[in-house]
DNA sequence: CTCTGCCTTAC
DNA sequence: CCAGGTAGGCAGAG
């Protein structure tokens, strides 16, 4: 069920997003950090300088440090610059997102959160107008400010799609408010790479369609755009084109999946050598789903090979389990089909229980039997 | 329709 | 020679 405002106009939803998150907590716990790069790195098994960026500060970006680089290359930018590389500290952040995410539940209709730092908030009820939201996110930015230490960039529109991109448009510490009659023009001006759910690959094929700013989009008929994209995208392109999109802000829903993946010590095709990573992955993902109390129907493996293609198998139980011995059991079978399937040495290997029901709750039990 | 495997996105 | 986790769509087989 959707709120509808008591103006019977449209809704007002805000995005929150907390700036360069990871590194800003790094800040807020480490004054020497300030005014020098920091880069927050996922270090992988291999020991060294294996891995990638998760988030860097703004001052490492100044170099050209981006997420998702290789460390070695972000070494390699920084190199003289009195920079300081960080492991990720998740739990940490973690409890520094729960209290921003409280704060900003508290003041809303309807609350969503995305990710660690990310959050949708319906406003449709506690403001009269966009002035008043204006008003509401920056109060929201002082408090996050003054309670927790951070800053935060805002987005408001007249739903998520131009929440997003209104909180995208300026930032670090930005404030974007995009009244409902500016909505159009808004999205109008960008490049179609810079639509939510358009990344690299659909920019790429857009832009070998002739088709460069969200207004190009626009011209293009549905039927093209389904033909081309599938149904759901090529619906979505079309509406987004237009500022269009009806989404409710909504709790998130129970997950969906849950996977664990990790890079082995040395790259092999020896059974011998991943049964211990897979033990540790299985007792993980069994970890977690117990923890959310959740049961599953289908166990999986999923494979990168050094030269990092992927592959992936899943199989379907007969019945609902939450065993650990299950998944382990089905994830080393599966793991033995996979490499008698191919020899090329692996290099990632990944365990993931999908199909998940929860262990309370009534539909679910008459699922269940 | 169900299940599998692969692809894309994004944080 | 570079992380890890999740979601969702789609195509093809059965």
């Amino acid at each position: 069920m959707s709120i509808s405002s008591s103006r019977g106009k449209s809704r007002i939803v805000m995005h929150v997003d907390l700036d360069y998150f990871y590194a800003q907590c790094e800040e807020l716990r480490r004054n020497d950090l300030k005014d020098r790069p920091v880069v927050v790195c996922v270090y992988s098994a291999r020991g060294g300088d294996s891995g990638a960026v998760s988030t860097c500060n703004y001052k490492a970006r100044a170099y050209g440090v981006k997420a998702g680089m290789p460390i070695v290359q972000a070494k390699r930018l920084l190199r003289e610059q009195d920079a300081v590389f960080l492991p990720v500290d998740e739990q940490y952040y973690t409890s520094v997102s729960d209290m921003v995410m409280a704060i900003l539940r508290a003041n809303a209709d309807a609350f969503e959160q995305v990710s660690i730092d990310e959050a949708y908030m319906d406003v449709s009820m506690r403001c009269k107008d966009f002035d008043d939201a204006t008003r509401l996110a920056s109060r929201l930015k002082d408090e996050v400010r003054t309670s927790v230490g951070l800053t935060c960039s805002i987005g408001i529109g007249m739903n998520k799609l131009i929440a997003k991109m209104a909180s995208d448009y300026r930032k670090p510490d930005g404030l974007t408010v995009v009244r409902p009659e500016d909505a159009k023009d808004f999205i109008s001006r960008m490049s179609v790479g810079k639509l939510l759910w358009v990344g690299k690959k659909t920019e790429a094929t857009l832009n070998s369609m002739g088709i460069y700013t969200v207004a190009d989009l626009a011209k293009v008929s549905i039927d093209t755009l389904i033909k081309e994209f599938g149904r759901k995208m090529g619906i979505y392109l079309y509406n987004a084109s237009r500022g269009i999109d009806e989404e409710p802000v909504k709790e998130s829903a129970m997950a969906k999946q849950i996977s664990r993946i990790t890079t082995l010590k040395r790259n092999t095709s020896a059974i011998e050598d991943m049964l211990d990573d897979l033990n540790t992955l299985s007792m993980d993902v069994h970890k977690s789903l117990v923890e959310q109390g959740l049961l599953f129907r289908s166990v999986g493996i999923m494979l990168v090979y050094e030269d990092l293609s992927m592959r992936s198998r899943a199989r379907m139980l007969k019945h609902y389990s939450n065993s650990m011995d299950d998944i382990a059991r089905y994830a080393r079978v599966l793991l033995e089909e996979a490499l008698e399937e191919s020899s090329k040495p692996v290099r990632r290997l990944g365990v993931k229980v999908s199909d998940l029901v929860s262990v309370k709750g009534q539909e679910t039990l008459q699922r269940f039997m």
